[in-house]
DNA sequence: ATAAAGGGTCCGGCTACTGGAAGGTCAAGC
DNA sequence: GCTTGACCTTCCAGTAGCCGGACCCTTTAT
């Protein structure tokens, strides 16, 4: 199978297959004229990079799945803490968000948004709002 | 001002200050020892920047944002756009973060996470769990 | 005089790819 | 046999926003 046709099996451009061999997450061999042999089991390690990839995991995380996968003798516990973790991740994340969004929100409901120049926005990113710190050299 | 004190005063790591002077972002005039001289003005943009770029605005939304507030006659509408544009794109990226959570949540709830070796997290990642989608090529 | 602290440039690396150029290979059609 | 076009190869550069480090120079304090 060359690499178009994994590619397209996997549900990945045909980049990111050529560089998942460049890393060695999937490293298929070569045929005579040095176009790569795509195995079933390769197009099924893809197909699971595809979707762990989709999930969030990074790809040093879908490394470790991947082993963790072949290894038939692993404890499930192991990659339900890397779930587990990689939840914690997320709700971290989106926390922040939650954050930045309640800032911004305040700050545009503070703004006219009309065609006159002033704008507490701009005026907030430029003072700091209440907090006005030192910094008093000239 | 040298750069160190500018960056202390600004709440910026030194390397990211001269990032900002290279990308012409902040660029200070030059002492005759060619070390960066930041001016009052350059310590007050850079802390513009520290604080719009920990609310999540991009470096080319940053030097939008930089050009609008030197611009005294501009329209606040502007501004309040570019917010209302980055509350959008955070309300997305939530979006996006509380499906994989989900996802993931719904994977970890199946797994036992115990000694034994199956895993229904692995199993869904290689299989697609439910949805079991074509490819049926050999 | 010397040593530490702080400056300067330049290069490489990080994540996870993506786009493109230059060239080899293969199957089909004429 | 020859051409065309799709497909494959490698390599290089770039994305965002810096960070770490090498190597060298200047300033300041002792």
């Amino acid at each position: 199978m060359n690499i178009g046709a994994a590619a397209k099996a996997s549900g990945l451009p045909v980049k990111t297959v050529r560089y998942y061999d460049e890393i060695d997450l999937v490293s298929p061999n070569r045929n005579g004229n040095g176009y790569r042999a795509y195995s079933a089991d390769d197009v099924h390690k893809l197909r699971f990079l595809q979707r762990a990839r989709r999930l969030g995991f990074t790809i040093v995380e879908c490394r470790h799945l991947l082993s963790l996968y072949e290894d038939k003798s692993r404890a499930s516990a192991e990659v339900r803490a890397l779930a587990v973790t990689r939840i914690a991740e997320i709700d971290a994340r989106i926390e922040e968000l939650q954050s930045l969004r309640d800032s911004l929100t305040t700050l545009v409901s503070t703004c006219r948004g009309d065609d006159r120049p002033d704008c507490p926005i701009l005026d907030d990113l430029a003072g700091g709002g209440a907090c006005h710190e030192g910094a008093r050299d000239s």
